[in-house]
This record gives structure tokens, C-alpha cells and sequence, in this order.
DNA sequence: CTGTTAGCGCGTTCAC
DNA sequence: GTGAACGCGCTAACAG
């Protein structure tokens, strides 16, 4: 109370702090870029004190009117309730710190229109860079940025028809991983479930990568097609991939049952033990296999394992993962309080060479648009290994 | 590709629209700020042209600078690793959006250093004001904030010494409901878990609320007190206080350790049925009790309550909920999903009505600190409800 | 209705 | 070393 002067006292400028110092605004501007040779240790000492005594802070708006770089940099996230995104920030936030710039977060909420307008207002403020989580529409949105426009990195996923530089998961390799684990665990039924994948490239390649294993080809030729759905494979092992819509409630239900009725159909994951209990005992499986064929759920990200998770749990009971096993590439806080096996990502450091690749674009760096894939760890858990 | 010009033509200035215009700055500055009535709309229509020739967007910056108000306002959270943060921001930006405010988010990720520097950068910036999630320390670190510095409005928490508007959960009318719905329940042996209290306001108010209603005074009269530890109470219904530092592993262990004996202690929540099954059949629950005492965890938040989950899932499996009930304050996405007993806050609200209420003191208004305190909502789930 | 003239707070020549 | 003077992109009087 006694620290807070009440009155709102009018922020000092440097010229104030010019003439309490007895010098012109020059000095005092050099003063701040810490061109300190260039100033007598007693004016630089009267204008510490200047300063001090005004308690001035250099306005770095006008600052950076001035001199065309006002170290902001803009985020763009789709999603910030998905935990990937707030630890992906996290990276950002210590790369920026490291390398002086403010970020912007924005947060589209997975609404195009919101993504359009954060855009625009981050031009407006004419941000020097920006690191953007897109929605996963096309180019037409994302106009003002990348190639002519100001300097952009992609984060997870690429824009169609957006150059730059772009960081995220290996996801070719993160969902080779996953699909070889549950393999190797002996399960045969294997269901790789995603949300729309047309215009999300990460998810379109993790996919792919799923279904390329489950086809038993191994090769690295990449078998696309539109196709969506079952494919045979790797002695007798069956592969689905099952779209859920996790925007359209309606579909979500549909795929839901589609499910329902696989999980039906088979058998018992295996014997009682199968209740997740103490992962201690990890010992080797028993890959003889039980009665009915071994389902194992793969879901794509951490939402589609979160809603696979509620409504197993709301159909078969707490004891769920008795019968399904699950798979989640993301790691959220609830993977190890549930016993799901996942597939962490490096977020962290995909956010902090998110930066550094921005950083050196609005240096000026020339290069052609580049890549950076991280690898991500397999974490097992009860769920697909006992 | 053939959108995308690949040379970065100079954004163009007010200047250079006029200009392509044919006539001054200020009819561009008139127009961008939709002052029609004062332009002959054969002017009006000239200019439309020339922005949209030259893709014109005008500087904030610049119009910051000289009108002296740039629209931005800061937003301080202290861990947005807490869900409730992300969700508080939720409502902050819907409201910015509304009332044409662009909210830069800090994240201080419990850092108190952290907090320092970026309401540094805050007032550097000269955003119009601040919303924040302080870490709870002293009025120290807050200096350039409230009072006599930039206007500034309190979420979840108070901080000492600092005069402000502040809007927050009713914490007492909160911990009230989560209490009397246990002791409602039949449970006798209750421990209010929670973080370290001293600083942070949110948590000595739950804390004495939940304390007031064990000792079965019921009145309002605030029997605070530091003490700390177990009280008696309400029909022979025990109470007790835990706190649970999660900065410090070795603290968090000791704490569990003393928890884990009092459930020893204690014999099983009450049947088989305990394990959460079906949470359709909510009857009236058995308060005869079977033998020894019923036993429930009160976390005073969210990242409490994972801890004590994971905790209590490690140590007694998977069917840890046969053996204690968990209620929370804050419903994480996997508190449905674990079946676990919660007080959903109001977080859109909190994140809207704050940025009114900033938007107010912006605008001049001279009334002393508010508060407003929203109501939580009780969301039985099984675990605390059979 | 419209153009002209000052600055906003600061960085940058360029003389002193 | 130092301090005027000018300009950054824009808004706000003040004339026309």
C-alpha cells in the first residue's frame, strides 16, 4: 500500500529521462542499446541514475516503429486443449526467452474463422515471424503468410499449398513403432483409429504408415490411396483403420458401433490377469492367443484416445481394458492413471526448433523450405504388454 | 504457389494508399476509422480501391503509439499445465474478441522470476492492462501492476498487499458442497488434500471452509488459525488437512506415506460393488458403514487430485477406488473417465467476466476493488456415490 | 467535406 | 563524446 502511489503518474519517456539527466535523447539511446563505449562513465552513470530515479522503461512499441523489427513473433495454435499444443508452447516460451522475442499466442479453437482472424490481427501487428499449428485447411487462409509474406514455421502438420520450414513427430516412424509393438505382442486385430485425415498431413501419414506395416510390406513405398478401410496382412493379422469425427457427434457414434460390434465379436483379451494390476510384472506374453482373435485400439492422437477410453469404459465397465487393449500416440496426464501404452512426442523440442528455424528465417536465411522430424518414444504400459 | 508473390513487397503505409488514392492521410485515417459520414462516397469508394490494390493493413503499432491505446492487454498464467487455465482462457479470449482487445498470453510456468520478467515485457509493451493467475507470492514481484500502475484484475487468487478487481470460484460455498456431500455419503474420515496454503488465497479459503464444516460449527465465523492438522467434528466425523508440496518429491512422498497409513487403517470403502461399475444405479447409499471407518480424499485441485490417483493407483492397483473415494475441486478430462467425484468451476465465466471487468477499469471506471465470486457444480460419479 | 500541420516515443544520421 | 534535426506510420487539431 505504502509502495503503490495511487496516482497514475504518466510513464516517463526518454525525454524526460534526457533532461533529468541533464543530456540529450541521444546519449540515452545509446545508453539502452548498451553502446556503452561510446559514453563517458560519468554521463553513464548520470544517466543510471536518471533512469532509476524514473523508474523509465523504454517503450518498445515505439521502438520498434522505428526500427522495423519489434521482436514479436506470433503462435498460432489449433487446439490448446489438446496437451500436445501447451507443450509444444512450453518449448516455444523457452526458445524465445533464449533468443529475446515475445511470443503471441493465439488460439483458434479449431474454428477456421478464428485461425483467419488471429492471422490477420498478427499482421497487423506486424509480428516479424509466426509458428503456426494450423487448422489443416488449405492454403487460401494462411494467405498473408510463408512464401512472400512474413517468415513461417509449420508445427505437426503441413499447409498444401504453404512453403516453409516445418517441425513436428516423425510420424512414418512413430506409427511404425506402434503397430509393431502391438504386433509383437500378439495382437492380430489391430484397429488404427483417426479423426478426418484429408487435410492433416500428420495424421494422413501416420495412416499410411499403419497401414503399410499391416499390408506386411515393410518396404518404405508409399501405398496411399483414399481408400479408408480393412486391409489383410502379416500372417493373418488384420488392420482397420476407423475415422472418428470427433466434431460431428453423429458419426462418432456410428464409428463407435462399428466398433462395439468388433470388440464383440472377439473373444476375451485372454485370461483374467488381464485387468491391469501391477506392471511390475511385465513378463513375456502368450502368444498362443486365446479363444477369438486379439483386438488392439490405435488411436492417432490423445483426444480420439480420450473419447475411445470414456466410452469403453462407459460400455464395459471400469474393467475395459480387459477386453480392448489401447494405444495412443500422445502421452496425456491420464495415459499412465489409465495404463495405456503411448507414444510420446518430443514436444518440448519440437517447439524450441520451432523457433530457432523462425529465428533464422527472419535473419534472413535463405535456404529452401526445410524439414525437421523428431522421433517419438514408446512408453508401455499394462494395457498391450503383460 | 502462383498466390504466393515471392518477393516481400514493403508492407504498404497509410502514405502509400493515399497517394494510390489521390489525396491525403487523413481521409485514410477517417476512413479506417469508420468516419463515412465525413467522406463523399466518391472518396470513399477511391480509397476502398487503393487498400484493396494494395492489399493495405494498417500499422497497430504506429496507431498504438500516437492514440495512445493499442488494444492489448496482458495475461498472466501461472501454469497452463493446469487445465483450468487453458479454460479460463477459453472465456478470456471470447471476451477480448467481443470487446476488440488482443490478450497476450504469459505463461510463467511457476516460476516466480518468470512472472517477473514478463510483466516487465507487459508494461514495456504498454498493454492497457492485465488479467492475472499470479503464483502467489507477495505484492513484490506485482509492482508495475494494480493500484497506482497499469489497471489490473485477479484470477482465482488474491495477492497481498495488491488493491484490484478479482473474480474467482466461490471457494468457500465450493469446499462447503464437496464436504457436505461426503459427510452426506457416509463418509466419517475425510482428508483435505492440499498444495501449500500460506500464499495462495484460493487454497486457505477451501481449506478453512472445509475445516469449518468438520468441526460442525456450520456458521460463517472464520475459525482460521495456521495450525495444520486433523480436528475433530459433526457427529463423530473426522477431518483432516494434507499438504501435499508437488514441487518437492521428497514432501509428497512423506505426505502419501502418512495417507497411505490412515487407509491401511482403515478397512475397505464398504462391498464388492465399490468398484466403480455402473454409475446408473446411484442409490441411496448404505450408511450404516461396515467395519472400521469410511475413508474419502478431498483435493483441492486438479493437479492434486492426479497426484494422489497416480499414487494410489500404484500402490493398490487398479481397483484403488474400492479402497478410497476421491472428490476435486476442477473436472479434468480424465476425472469422467476415472469415475471420480468433482466441483466443476465456472472457468469460461471466470476468464469472460474478468476481461469486462479489465475492460472497465480501462475505460476509466473509478469504483473500488471488486470481487466476484462464482458458484462451482457438484458432478457425482460413482466414486464418491453408489 | 477535405487537405495541412503537428506531434506520439524513439532511432538515426550528421554536424558540433 | 554529444546533441540537434528528421523520419517511422499514424492520429488529431486546425484551417480551407
Amino acid at each position: 500500500m505504502s509502495t503503490t502511489p495511487l496516482a497514475a503518474p504518466r510513464r516517463a519517456t526518454i525525454t524526460d529521462v534526457a533532461r533529468e539527466a541533464g543530456t540529450g535523447k541521444t546519449s540515452i539511446s545509446r545508453y539502452l542499446n548498451g553502446e556503452m563505449s561510446v559514453l563517458s562513465p560519468e554521463l553513464r552513470a548520470r544517466i543510471e541514475a536518471a533512469i532509476e530515479r524514473l523508474n523509465y522503461q523504454p517503450n518498445q512499441m515505439a521502438r520498434g516503429l522505428k526500427r522495423g523489427r519489434n521482436r514479436l513473433i506470433g503462435m498460432l495454435l489449433a487446439d490448446l486443449t489438446n496437451p500436445y499444443s501447451v507443450e509444444v508452447l512450453q518449448g516455444v516460451e523457452a526458445a524465445c526467452h533464449a533468443l529475446g522475442l515475445m511470443p503471441l499466442i493465439c488460439h483458434a479453437a479449431n474454428e477456421v474463422e478464428m485461425e483467419r482472424r488471429y492471422l490477420q490481427l498478427l499482421t497487423t501487428y506486424r509480428v516479424e515471424g509466426v509458428i503456426v499449428n494450423a487448422l489443416g485447411v488449405r492454403e487460401e487462409t494462411l494467405r498473408p503468410v510463408g512464401g512472400g509474406g512474413i517468415p513461417a514455421v509449420l508445427v505437426d502438420r503441413l499447409v498444401d499449398g504453404l512453403v516453409a520450414d516445418m517441425v513436428g513427430l516423425d510420424n512414418r516412424a512413430a506409427a511404425e513403432l506402434g503397430t509393431r509393438h502391438l504386433l509383437d505382442n500378439g495382437f492380430d486385430d489391430i484397429w488404427f483409429v483417426v479423426q478426418p485425415f484429408e487435410q492433416v498431413s500428420s495424421r494422413q501419414l501416420r495412416e499410411a504408415a499403419f497401414r503399410e506395416v499391416m499390408s506386411g510390406v515393410g518396404g518404405a513405398s508409399g501405398a496411399h490411396g483414399p481408400s479408408g478401410k480393412d486391409e489383410g496382412g502379416k500372417g493373418g493379422a488384420r488392420g482397420h483403420t476407423l475415422v472418428l469425427n470427433l466434431a460431428e457427434p453423429a458419426a462418432v457414434e456410428r464409428a463407435l458401433a462399428e466398433l462395439d460390434r468388433a470388440i464383440d465379436a472377439s473373444g476375451d483379451l485372454g485370461g483374467a490377469a488381464a485387468s491391469v494390476t501391477d506392471n511390475a510384472t511385465r513378463s513375456a506374453i502368450d502368444r498362443t492367443g486365446g479363444k477369438g482373435r486379439r483386438i488392439a485400439l490405435f488411436a492417432a492422437n490423445a483426444p480420439v484416445a480420450l473419447c475411445l477410453a470414456l466410452h469403453l469404459k462407459a460400455r464395459y465397465g471400469a474393467d475395459w481394458q480387459a477386453r480392448v487393449a489401447l494405444l495412443s500416440i500422445d502421452d496425456p496426464e491420464w495415459a499412465e492413471l489409465t495404463g495405456i501404452t503411448a507414444i510420446r512426442q518430443p514436444t518440448y523440442e519440437i517447439g524450441y526448433r520451432a523457433v530457432e528455424f523462425l529465428h533464422e528465417r527472419i535473419e534472413g536465411i535463405q535456404t529452401t523450405a526445410r524439414d525437421c522430424l523428431l522421433p517419438g518414444e514408446l512408453i508401455v504400459r499394462a494395457s498391450t504388454s503383460r
